[in-house]
DNA sequence: TTCATTTGACCCTG
DNA sequence: CAGGGTCAAATGAA
């Protein structure tokens, strides 16, 4: 608790400090021919910062409230800073750990440092399948909700005994619209689909009707599940690519009761989603930023966070794509995901190095040069 | 035979 | 004590 304070301290600051420093930066650069879109850039960083902010400092008046399912995708990430300073907390993979040694068999609630990230789709077509993430999961439960007309089905990683590959989901359909799904993702991949993942990010579409790949799934939450061979990697990541082309043509983040201030900018990743994103998306951002100005502002927003524990991810030569922990909220409109994952999906096989970016805390360098001609091509 | 889903029971947290 | 998260036996499909 103590440390999720501090961690939330310590963004906050890390946030301002961001701001204030990229808006001087931005004042330079007013005075020489840069272009336009790095101001650009330069201007989503600054308001990214003020944004995670208030957002902090909001979620700090009302902590309670946002941890519930709310209409919006929004609520402050629960994974506070380890105290090696990963953003996704040592703690959480002891918490698991322990749980598997002290018992073979323990109910135990999973408490302690959760990793969330919480995101709402939709079925476009309503009622029409498969729509998945890139991940293989398993439901292990289903259970009704008080507060909610449709049960909540509980999915853990596939590979949770083979790779001890710890990432769960929740899947709650949305009371007021049964279409459009609230998914709380727990935890982080550390299987090897989480090593070849290349979502931008990890909506997974739970349907009632129509079931193509498990024709013996029934009613709810059904996660189109194809066996395959789980030593092949190359298959894995081929097969993420065919579905999640798939999920791209159906589905879309709902964008629907959007608070305004989460409609106000086209994306936001609060600082310790970063990793996780920039997981899902090493392959495909860098290399489409150029000719696409939605993706740069996403990119220019959420990687280009040199204050925050994520933001040193630049500085690094690697990129981790198992550590995606944190929340974001994606108040995109229905065009742009399609876009996105079709983007993504087709530039998977494009020649850019495996980037593994770090997720310990480190001091952001301020002088990085983000304008640096060719930095995301 | 293997593996995923279903579902009731168990158990922890608040 | 209620609600929610997880377990694991039963069941079914491939």
């Amino acid at each position: 608790m103590e440390n999720e304070c501090n961690w939330e301290q310590n963004t906050l600051i890390n946030e301002l400090i961001q701001g204030m420093d990229v808006a001087k930066r931005l004042k330079e650069e007013l005075r020489t021919p840069y272009s336009i879109d790095t101001r650009e850039l330069q201007m989503q960083m600054i308001l990214s910062s003020y944004e995670k902010a208030l957002r902090i400092l909001r979620s700090n008046e009302s902590t309670s409230k946002s941890q519930t399912v709310s209409p919006v995708i929004t609520s402050l990430p629960q994974s506070p800073v380890s105290t090696n300073g990963s953003p996704l907390s040592e703690d959480f993979d002891a918490t698991f750990q322990d749980r598997k040694d002290v018992k073979n068999k323990s109910k135990k609630r999973k408490v302690g440092p959760k990793c969330i990230d919480q995101i709402r789709v939709s079925c476009e077509s309503g009622l029409e399948g498969p729509h998945e993430d890139g991940f293989n999961w398993r439901k292990y439960g289903q259970k009704d909700i008080l507060s909610a007309k449709h049960p909540r089905s509980y999915y853990r990683c596939t590979f949770r005994n083979t790779q001890n590959c710890w990432a769960t989901k929740q899947v709650q359909r949305s009371d007021e619209d049964p279409t459009i799904f609230d998914i709380t993702y727990r935890g982080k991949h550390t299987c090897s689909q989480g090593n070849n993942a290349i979502v931008p990010y990890k909506p997974q579409e739970i349907n009632n009707a129509i079931v193509p790949y498990k024709p013996q799934a029934t009613n709810n939450a059904i996660v189109p599940y194809k066996p395959h061979n789980q030593n092949n990697d190359i298959h894995q990541a081929r097969q993420s690519q065919e579905r999640f082309s798939n999920f791209s043509n159906t589905l879309n983040v709902q964008t629907e009761n959007l608070g305004n201030q989460e409609m106000a900018r086209p994306f936001t990743f609060p600082s310790t989603s970063f990793g996780y994103t920039a997981q899902e998306n090493q392959s495909w951002v860098p290399s489409t930023l150029e000719n696409d100005s939605f993706l740069s502002s996403l990119f220019q927003t959420h990687l280009l966070s040199p204050t925050t524990p994520e933001s040193n991810y630049f500085s690094s030569p690697t990129f981790n794509m198992n550590d995606f922990d944190g929340f974001y909220s994606m108040p995109l409109s229905e065009s742009d995901i399609p876009d996105i994952i079709s983007t993504n999906t087709s530039v998977t096989n494009s020649p850019i190095p495996n980037f593994n970016f770090p997720l310990d805390p480190v001091e952001i360098d301020p002088n990085f040069p983000f304008n640096t001609p060719g930095f995301f091509s």
